[in-house]
DNA sequence: CTGAAAGCGCTTACAG
DNA sequence: CTGAAAGCGCTTACAG
């Protein structure tokens, strides 16, 4: 009168007459038991529904498959367009995917006591959310290897997977520079986030190599409605400007708006390039010219990264970067074929 | 030697001195343990950075915190937008979410599987994610409560939350009419979505109100591009029409482009509206008069029912509908002030 | 107010 | 090829 809920190992050993440890080894394909006995279980188990429980299991192999995901209310599409894909990529890799979400304001260390309640096997965290170091030793000390999305940590066990942000920079300033372009604002993020630090970076370079600086940085900090105001009070001067660089598709979108509600037409009048790779950059009402972001690479390399065995000595971190590929729409003029 | 990974209740009951029944105790906030006691359990298990394991806790007490969230590839960014949502109310409510997600070809029970072995609490399904009877029993007989969002089921079990579909519709429907619009095509999306089903019920029992019909269906399939498409080649021949009605903010918005490129002026020229609520629809490139899902609402309500406490006899199964909002924006012409 | 014992559902040496 | 036993980290009657 036990067992009323859920089917246990036990239940299922019952009636296939056998013991738990082999229905354990049947449903685990161990080869050491015979394909007879292994056919019965997996019938009996598959008629009475029986799936083994996995916080049993982990509990006594001490691993989890679970990974954790960890995002903040974020403005961006770029993340949010890629849960799917994380969802997907996890479960292809055989880990189940587990979200935390800390607030705009919080920071990591706000989610670690229910990461660490949870075992987690690895843990993902995209850029926007705040990982402070203690938050990251935190992580370290309850064994759960963090990698970071587009952010770099320097304690020695925090790996990182990024864009090549800077790279992907050069070759968007490269192709704005071949348009004819010279007289080029930017439309910058948030400081202090080294995605937009990287990507300025790699902008200015190329400027400098051109004996070029930007005419303008007009501060969206990765918002869009602040873009579109921001660019929209720059234009109304009508500034002698060849191109905005936005430094996120997000805010290129909103520079568009902006110019169109200018009365200024893109790219006629005015080059807006973005970078990321968002949905709607591709809508007609953009067709923006961007460098879009590796997401699938980025992300498989993230769980095997969070996933990786933990062999006995220190993993020591790793970051890769990957890079990122130019996407040439319709919103900035395009170099004349040659 | 042996507790050289993670702490363990064992571990601080050895520091503290104590049983690790009065460990368990401390940490649960038991009242039966002395304030003495308690504070000082619960600081050597800050010191070493102690939390009990899930795992271990939900094994034994046979309850799981966790809620599953079962998404599917899907164009519509509505729900991607209300992930970041749904994980915070459910931290809120102290469950934690985990993520599955099957193809677009797939269904439920691709996933089924692995929301026994993690024994949810319960799931919440998106609309876009195909859910077979069969997947809905058995979730059933693994006692996980499932509810729909934005679909029904007709098993006895299967709880659901829904705008109110119909209702939205008609008042976006009055509005257009109050607006003077007379000619109104629709733009229409998936057959056998009961999104669009609903949403076409309310439009056309308004419309029969005052003794019209829809000058067009357009079948844009919830696909942002193919409304695109559609709508233009419809626009092409300059039809006499009036407004478009959109089953969705995606679609509406690729009706917007498609206007646009065919250099029609919306509103003056045409209206056009939208059902959900996406961020892109605020944008000044549409500016688009929509009826917003009350997500906040819905989600709430989802994540009680699908962790409604489980007592014993069969809940049976409810069904809640949310009233969403007309949200006027730009991209309808307005009633004449009274 | 606290502890010893049993048990949740598994897996895995260890025997045979 | 299979089983009995121990144990993963907890919680919870049951005693005291």
């Amino acid at each position: 009168m036990k067992r009323q809920g859920t089917p246990s190992a036990t239940l299922i050993s019952e009636l296939a007459g056998v013991s738990k440890s082999t229905v354990s080894r049947a449903l685990a394909g161990n080869p050491s038991i015979s394909e007879a006995t292994r056919k019965r279980i997996l019938k009996i188990a598959a008629e009475v529904g029986y799936e083994p429980n996995a916080m049993a299991s982990s509990l006594v192999t001490m691993k989890s498959g679970v990974l954790g995901f960890v995002i903040a209310s974020m403005e961006n599409p770029f993340y949010q367009e890629h849960i799917e894909r994380i969802a997907r990529l996890s479960a292809e890799a055989g880990h189940q995917l587990m979200l935390f979400q800390v607030s705009a304001t919080g920071d990591l260390l706000d989610v670690v006591p229910a990461m660490a309640r949870y075992r987690l096997r690895g843990a993902i965290v995209i850029a926007s959310v705040n990982s402070s170091d203690k938050a990251l030793e935190q992580c370290h000390r309850h064994g759960i290897p963090v990698v970071l999305i587009n952010r770099l940590a320097n304690d020695g066990h925090t790996s990182s997977v990024l864009c090549n942000n800077e790279a992907g920079a050069r070759v968007m300033a490269r192709y704005l520079i071949e348009g004819g372009h010279r007289r080029i604002a930017v439309l910058s993020g948030r400081e202090g986030s080294i995605v937009n630090r990287d990507r300025l970076i790699g902008l200015r370079a190329v400027l400098a190599e051109h004996g070029l600086t930007e005419v303008a940085e007009l501060k969206g900090e990765f918002i869009f409605d602040k873009a579109y105001q921001v660019t929209r009070d720059y234009l109304k001067a009508r500034p002698d400007v060849d191109a905005i660089f936005a430094v996120s598709d997000l805010m290129a979108c909103g520079a568009m708006d902006a110019a169109r509600d200018e009365g200024i037409r893109v790219p006629q009048d005015l080059s807006i390039v973005g970078f990321d790779g968002i949905r709607p950059a591709s809508w007609p009402a953009y067709r923006l010219t961007t460098v879009e972001q590796p997401a699938e690479e980025m992300l498989k390399r993230a769980i095997e990264l969070a996933a990786r065995p933990d062999t006995g000595d220190v993993p020591s971190a790793e970051v890769v970067y990957i890079n990122g590929r130019l996407k040439i729409r319709a919103s900035a003029r395009k170099p004349a074929a040659s």
